[in-house]
DNA sequence: CCCAAATTAGTCAGCTCTGACTATTATACA
DNA sequence: TGTATAATAGTCAGAGCTGACTAATTTGGG
């Protein structure tokens, strides 16, 4: 948790944990063994060992690295500001996010923490995280009119209520729906650029959009 | 491939599979091994390797049984005959399913699958067999009329044309969905039985079925 | 400039897994 | 019933991985 002070010794980490996340993507979570980070960040035995004392803890720092990279990338995507929602580069976004480097990574990690308690334990709280954020860029992706009347995404209060049901009901659809959709590309070989759910999100969005200007008119 | 004709035999191999899927379910693909296949079923290191004469054997005829045997749950939990398609009742069946003994060991081998070659080979074609009979147990719960004019879910021709382009959407949105939704539950605390998701499944069940029924009032 | 602490480097014993091997037992068929 | 074949049993060497250990090097403070 505390940052290392010295240069060198972030360098390494990062470099270790770098190596780590690639060698999940690349090899998996089971066959992603100490050496092979090891002799892929190209650090020795001892550096690793004693940055990360077990291969538990340098996935776990690896877990985390991977949260704030996939934050970092979805935040880049979006753009600092809000836009208006045009259904297709809506989806469009969320997709590219179920494609990227860390997809495979955390999904391996989420597959090993099923059957390993330590694991487990760490990883809920930064799936929490992870999916806070990606709430929040929802939000964000949509415009704060359309997703929530007040501040986006807090709980809500009456005073300022968070997002409506619907709204809440369709960003879970969506997200649930790409990442089932994105697990069958381990062994299909589609190209996920031609997705055929693309279209059936895209009009879940326009519908949503649709039937909350009708109703809410304001 | 070919079924063996001793008794014996075909009881080891089946205890094998059986001993192979829990494994699969409980500690994951990685600790899978032969040796702990082997002691759970109750068999010898050497019957183990005549019958499947490496891992990678026992795990692919594991995916083929684990395959027969979803085919077979789904087949009993949605009952012989087409039914009338009452939204709650669809989306409780198919969720169930999400919930069975064979997710979990389909997705530690579709995992498993994606940095191995062999693997992915193998396991295309029978994910390939159960995405087509989950297809048609959709269809079926929806009964004929609804699912499709013409035959159930073959391809369709100009005379018997397949389930609508509306119904092909509905039934991959909600399936994808539940897969990613089940996903989480690998290190989510919640029951399943609660899934939020529910409610919006069912919810996209009824507007099919309302917008079917208006605009094809035939 | 020097020294203590931090970091990096390399080696090793212990463990587990796999698949090959040999031996034993059961089955099918003449 | 006898025999060839199939099935089951148990052992073993080789390979890979982990984490502990010792040694060398670099950094930062006095």
């Amino acid at each position: 948790m505390a940052e290392p002070q010295q240069a060198r010794s972030r360098d390494t980490r990062q470099r270790l944990l770098d190596a780590a996340i690639d060698s999940l993507i690349e090899v998996g979570y089971a066959r992603t063994t100490t050496v092979a980070v090891m002799s892929r960040a190209g650090v020795s035995r001892g550096s690793l060992l004693h940055q990360f004392p077990s291969r538990e803890a340098l996935l776990l720092a690896a877990m985390s690295h991977l949260v704030t990279e996939g934050m970092n990338d979805l935040s880049h995507s979006i753009g600092p500001e809000a836009r208006a929602p045009e259904p297709e580069h809506i989806v469009e976004v969320l997709w590219q996010t179920f494609r990227m480097r860390y997809f495979w990574s955390s999904i391996e990690l989420w597959v090993a923490a099923r059957t390993d308690p330590d694991l487990r334990r760490e990883i809920y709280p930064q799936a929490r995280r992870l999916g806070q954020f990606v709430d929040e860029a929802f939000s964000r992706l949509f415009g704060r009119d359309h997703a929530a009347p007040g501040t986006p995404d807090h709980p809500g209060t009456p005073d300022s209520p968070g997002p409506s049901d619907s709204f809440v009901a369709l960003r879970n659809l969506l997200i649930s729906s790409m990442r089932g959709a994105a697990l069958t590309y381990a062994f299909s070989p589609r190209d996920p650029a031609d997705e055929p759910l693309l279209n059936t999100w895209a009009q879940l969005v326009r519908d949503h959009l649709a039937r909350e200007s009708s109703t809410v008119p304001a």
